[in-house]
DNA sequence: CTGAAAGCGCTAACAC
DNA sequence: GTGTTAGCGCTTTCAG
């Protein structure tokens, strides 16, 4: 028999070149130089560097850069992690974060960084943190949302410091946040309820996470507001909203809802029930995703200004990574007055 | 002088353990033995596996991935890339792209993948797809939307098999697509559209992209149509459709929009001209996006299963990296009747 | 059942 | 300028 048609026949025609060695033997130099020569290194003399540029780019080689990591201690992979604590199913319908996201990946392209996504889910696996920031497999890490795991959070920022989360701002903290002033922005929305004539007012979402808590705490210093717990997955949204609305005995005039997305759903039910926006029921937002402003009549909304937030987090998070010690940020949200509000 | 406050004490208090080596010595025993106990296998006398992996979650110990990876070839991550070829600006609105990706993450977590997510921009490099698959990063390769780089796809899948490409299955292509019908997809359009008496239909959307033109050619079997080059990105979008809606001589009647997000500016700008939709102008959308029901008029749309369309890539990758041989997907589009057509 | 030893593919002293 | 050498931290034969 001869050679061919051997099982386990999986070289390429002609050897392909897959590793440093394989490269420097052709080339007639060493594994070191060929290194040196395709990280464009001065050292190495510039016509053997163009060859094995050259050679490179001619077989096709690409240096495995899990050994370069391994070998350098570094992985040039930011990990950019969902915690799905108080709602699983959020983020396959949140524009905010998948906007967010999308800015995250620009942002750390940008910047020579690999994005490394993972969504997590906190009660399954208590250890998740750390789990990701200890794998090895990146250089530091961005959490998306505080969610209900603040003090997981907390936790591992103790010794663990190219850490960033967007979320809430407490004082005292330890782990770095990006994100929006939470209280103001609760406090901006009743403030223009109330101005333009709401008098009863109901916050829907869910108080699990700690921004959306901290949003409906500073409505109430200006209000009283009653608090109608509301799930972040689409479809229990809706059966929510529908069985709240039905139930409120004295009619109430004023929504505030935790995020676009709610005001969405429920704008739609209040459709359905004949209710005029801002006739009947005035109704303001939270996060002015691009949605907001398109749907009819466009939504009053509280912006969070997302492009600025994920460039702040990618650039303090390379801060910390030379070795920078950073504060966290908090960012002034503010009142967007469209259509499903009144005048006044 | 003590051995306090030297500039590079960065060992942790009580001597942290980071390596199989460190826990091995404090349990006495080999780092082969601790490897094999981390890693569950019977080999290792069940009393020993016990105590070592006890230590190792007092330590807080997680091995380095990096290294395992290294040494097994194995890496447990997928990479998806989404290539922003004819339009570069995409990504940061496009809801479809971001609910397939919110899909595939669920699917590969389940699975146990990690995702490394890409963006690329490939007149910036043409090399990117083979720098992507060769990195030696990943295990496998899904890449989210053909654009305009089906060459590019096809060239890198002749000797590269984990790639799944989401879009247009060309017949004898070589490599793997997952994806709806484009051309039924549109010709599903341009019927309902004449159906219900359009008569003269414009589409809205930039054919350089490969499924977009699919989509035109489809409803080009059914109907005369005037093509309006549209951008993607929204803010462009709009100044597009507006020029467009403008200079339009014999009025048109119908349109047939690239994608929903297309259709959701030309309802804006319809509306802003004070033009009737449905009753002046129809409007049909495509790819049935979770806003899209969501508007007013509801939006009519051509409907892709993202959800099925995930899954299905990750289980053919999966066969991929098993070994086995698979063929593309293609999926029936549906007509979803809503408010922005008439009935008949 | 466990230890010793040989690498995975690359880089960075250190020589010459 | 370039070769040699010694690992990065882990897994897996191969011995015993």
């Amino acid at each position: 028999m001869g050679p061919r048609l051997t099982i386990d026949d999986q070289s390429e025609p002609s050897g392909k070149v897959r590793t440093l060695a394989d490269l420097a033997k052709i080339a007639g130099v060493s594994a070191g130089t060929v290194s040196r020569a395709l990280a464009g290194k001065e050292l190495v003399n510039k016509t053997t560097r163009d060859r094995i540029q050259l050679l490179a780019r001619q077989h096709g080689f690409r240096p495995n850069q899990m050994a370069s990591n391994l070998r350098t201690q570094r992985t040039g992979v930011i990990r950019v992690v969902i915690p799905l604590g108080h709602d699983r199913r959020q983020h396959i319908s949140d524009p905010f974060f998948m906007t967010l996201l999308g800015h995250l990946a620009d942002e750390l392209t940008e910047c020579g960084y690999e994005l490394l996504l993972s969504r997590v889910i906190p009660d399954q696996d208590p250890d998740w943190l750390e789990r990701m920031t200890n794998s090895g497999m990146s250089d530091g890490t961005i959490v998306i949302g505080q969610s209900d795991q603040f003090d997981t959070i907390e936790r591992v920022a103790q010794d663990y410091t190219p850490l960033v989360a967007w979320g809430n701002y407490r004082k005292g903290q330890a782990h770095c946040a990006v994100g929006s002033d939470n209280r103001l922005g609760g406090r901006l929305a009743a403030e223009k309820l109330v101005a333009s004539g709401a008098r009863k007012i109901a916050f829907f979402g869910d108080t699990a996470g700690i921004e959306i808590a901290s949003r409906l705490e500073g409505a109430r210093k200006v209000a009283e507001i009653v608090h109608l717990p509301t799930h972040l997955a689409v479809d229990e949204m809706d059966a929510d909203i529908a069985s709240n609305l039905d139930s409120m005995d004295p009619a109430i005039d004023g929504i505030l809802a935790a995020s676009d997305l709610i005001a969405m759903a429920c704008m739609r039910q209040l459709r359905e029930r004949g209710i005029d926006v801002p006739g009947d029921i005035q109704v303001i937002g939270f996060d002015d995703i691009p949605a907001a402003s398109q749907m009819s009549p466009p939504l009053t909304t509280i912006k969070q200004d997302i492009a600025v937030g994920a460039a702040a987090m990618v650039d303090i998070l390379k801060r910390r990574l030379a070795g920078e010690k950073t504060g966290s940020v908090v960012m002034p949200p503010r009142l967007i007055e469209r259509g499903t509000t009144r005048i006044g």
